[in-house]
DNA sequence: TCTAACGCGTGACAAACATCACAAATGTCA
DNA sequence: TGACATTTGTGATGTTTGTCACGCGTTAGA
């Protein structure tokens, strides 16, 4: 399990034994079941999780309890709502299994120590933020530009398999339409 | 014009007089008039631009030549086509003048050398795409959540500013709407 | 294995929004 | 100042999408 970690890592940069040591101490492993949280709405001290397997969904319920899905994150994917876990509040979103799911989470206050001790780290993290943020910044693309159709055609293009894994309300949450409308665009 | 990179730099982490030599060593000052482009569609080689001072635009024209506005970037933001930047290939989206800008801007070269001969600035730079993420994961939350009157009304609310500064043409594209329905929504 | 919950499609209708067309007001610049 | 482009509002109309309602097959759990 540690591998996973280790591969991850080391795809972006390398580390000896006693440096990969040092990263895990300030990781947890934990295992999820389907349907339970990682994070909770509400939620104070919010982790930050590297997926080793697994199929997660970011949401966030609107004053209306409606739900809307902001990323689906995969194995070999990173996730948390990152705006608490940056910037030290409450959650506003929550994190839930779509799947059975393991994961290495760690706490802000590791972050920055990790960042610290282990310039490396630091490195490696910036990649993994800025990946991020291409991330964010096409799909706010897809909704610039593109109408729902054209958003689902996209998903399916770029990631086929999630529509073996989630069923159509919560891609439906997730292309910003009803699942009605998907329904129709689909069919 | 140095004092401000210096001060925006400083609200992270400390420079000595050196360290800030160094730092401005990786930069060029750069002046634009209202209408130019600091990136246009299909550019090599992107920087990353720190605002001075002015009011940028970062636009995505589709294929029927519709421009859409992904962002607008003021003075003591941090703007690039950051796909095109950080994966170092061809820009798709340009980013344009709506007020004479007076900028510091970095190639990735010098961005990578920045990182590793002054560990401070890697970290100083991954606060800042922290940050980055965190708005794009703003952004895409208001796309989701909410209708196009929340989002104008949103917008007045977090940058009334930009108001005074933007013609509703550029507002509307960013807002995702036509120009004829911001017109109805604001009266 | 029985039952309730869930997933999914679809019809009918309403609301939101885009598009096209036009006119008035304002800005730009030689 | 005059000519021209830009900006903005607004009416008419069509398209897209949301909402509500319903049925039916599948799934999960007691």
């Amino acid at each position: 399990m540690h591998q996973k970690l280790r591969e991850h890592i080391e795809k972006v940069i390398t580390l000896t034994d006693d440096e990969f040591s040092l990263v895990l101490s300030h990781f947890h492993f934990r295992s999820f079941k389907k349907k339970e949280f990682l994070i909770s709405k509400g939620d104070s001290n919010v982790d930050c999780y590297y997926i080793v397997s697994g199929l997660l969904k970011l949401i966030y319920d609107d004053e209306n309890a409606n739900e809307h899905i902001v990323s689906f994150s995969m194995e070999d994917w990173w996730e948390s709502d990152f705006i608490a876990f940056f910037t030290n509040t409450h959650a506003t979103m929550s994190l839930q299994c779509i799947e059975d799911t393991d994961v290495f989470c760690i706490s802000i206050e590791n972050y920055q120590k990790l960042c610290d001790s282990l310039q490396k780290m630091e490195h490696f993290l910036l990649k993994k933020s800025n990946s991020g943020h291409i991330a964010s910044q096409r799909r706010i693309l897809s909704f610039l530009t593109s109408s729902a159709k054209e958003r689902y055609d996209l998903l399916l293009k770029q990631h086929p398999s999630l529509f073996q894994r989630v069923n159509k309300t919560m891609l439906a949450s997730y292309l910003g339409v009803s699942r009605e409308t998907l329904s129709r665009l689909s069919s």
